[in-house]
DNA sequence: CGGTTTTGACCCGCGC
DNA sequence: GCGCGGGTCAAAACCG
């Protein structure tokens, strides 16, 4: 895919002094100036010391927390771009034919990417359409197109939710018998206008990726669905960044969040932080926050960093999971130290 | 209040 | 013909 290609991602977190911690986060530091004030300074120093502790720490957290948004935009274009992508090559390639294999297992995939056109996998498409299907009743399944994506979520994450920019409503949800995780059912929004069906399960053998099955297109197109509903998250962050805050998740939290404990403390905050960018240059040009002078300034470093943390997020879920726990732990910190 | 989600019931095709 | 299983319906619950 070329998208990879566009931002390669070693993630480097070093860029500041207060790494983002894996394991250690509070305590380390905690015991790091306590014990630095109890042994040089007096209590009042110590005092003041904590209190300018704190107040970078502040400081860190909220711009962790403004790249934390910054990143979940990146990530969300970056796979509204894919998926548009993907959506061009089927109606371009994938309508006529493609290989002629087919099953109805799910494929095994081991894929690095949080979504996988399966184009090549596919097969689901010519099963019903082309080959083998003299059994089934014609109507529908003859002239309508299905295709496969799959996605990578946290396996934590129960929510079966694909954000493709299209609104979809739920209409059933049933356990299949070769896969022990529900299978939901869902019709565009615009239906009966718009026929288009998908199913999205988990994969049997990895259920942290998402297997949707899409089944007819769209005669409509994703800018169409931007609305007042819920079930389009993507859509939504594109429309966000005028808009300002919705009173719904960011979408990439669904993963990120879904996937953490501490999940109420990231939420609220990145609320807080989405009302705030509103107010700046939206998609991925953040504002400056006070007090930060290092090389991270500069809006080509920034915007490097930011592709690639956002195509790290789309790559490692533990990535996600971290960077959440640790933010977390930030705020944790904070309001141990308040009290 | 309107739209969405949930979930048990129902329908229907397929294999035996 | 019967049972099974996937897909859909629809009423109730939920939510903003």
């Amino acid at each position: 895919m070329e998208f990879k290609s566009l931002v390669d991602t070693s993630l480097d977190l070093n860029f500041r002094p207060l790494r983002v911690p894996d394991e250690v986060p509070k305590q380390e530091v905690e015991s790091n100036f306590i014990g630095l004030g109890r042994d040089l300074m007096p209590i009042k120093d110590e005092a003041g010391d904590l209190l300018e502790e704190l107040n970078r720490v502040s400081a860190e957290n909220k711009k962790l927390t403004e790249m934390l948004t910054v990143m979940c935009q990146n990530y969300n274009t970056l796979r509204n771009q894919l998926t548009e992508y993907m959506s061009k090559q089927n109606s371009s390639g994938g309508e006529d034919h493609s290989t002629g294999s087919k099953k109805r297992k799910v494929e095994s995939n081991n894929n690095n990417e949080i979504v996988k056109s399966v184009q090549g996998l596919h097969s689901e498409s010519s099963s019903s359409d082309e080959d083998t299907s003299p059994k089934k009743p014609r109507e529908e399944h003859i002239k309508t197109k299905t295709s496969r994506v799959y996605m990578r979520t946290e396996a934590s994450d129960t929510s079966l939710i694909v954000k493709d920019g299209y609104q979809w409503r739920k209409y059933g949800q049933k356990v299949t018998r070769d896969n022990p995780s529900p299978r939901a059912y869902f019709k565009c929004s615009f239906a009966p206008t718009c026929p288009v069906k998908k199913k999205v399960q988990r994969s049997v053998e990895d259920q942290s990726i998402l297997v949707a099955t899409y089944e007819g297109e769209h005669n409509h197109s994703k800018t169409d669905a931007t609305g007042p509903v819920t079930t389009s998250p993507s859509s939504r962050l594109n429309a966000k960044s005028s808009h300002g805050v919705t009173h719904s998740i960011v979408p990439c939290s669904t993963t990120l969040i879904n996937s953490t404990g501490p999940t109420l403390t990231l939420q609220t905050d990145q609320k807080k932080v989405n009302s705030n960018t509103s107010t700046s240059t939206p998609s991925g040009h953040k504002r400056k926050s006070p007090g930060s002078d290092h090389q991270q300034n500069r809006p080509e470093f920034q915007q490097f960093l930011i592709e690639q943390m956002a195509s790290s997020l789309t790559k490692d879920p533990s990535f996600q999971a971290a960077l959440a726990a640790a933010i977390s732990g930030k705020f944790l910190q904070n309001n141990h130290t308040d009290k």
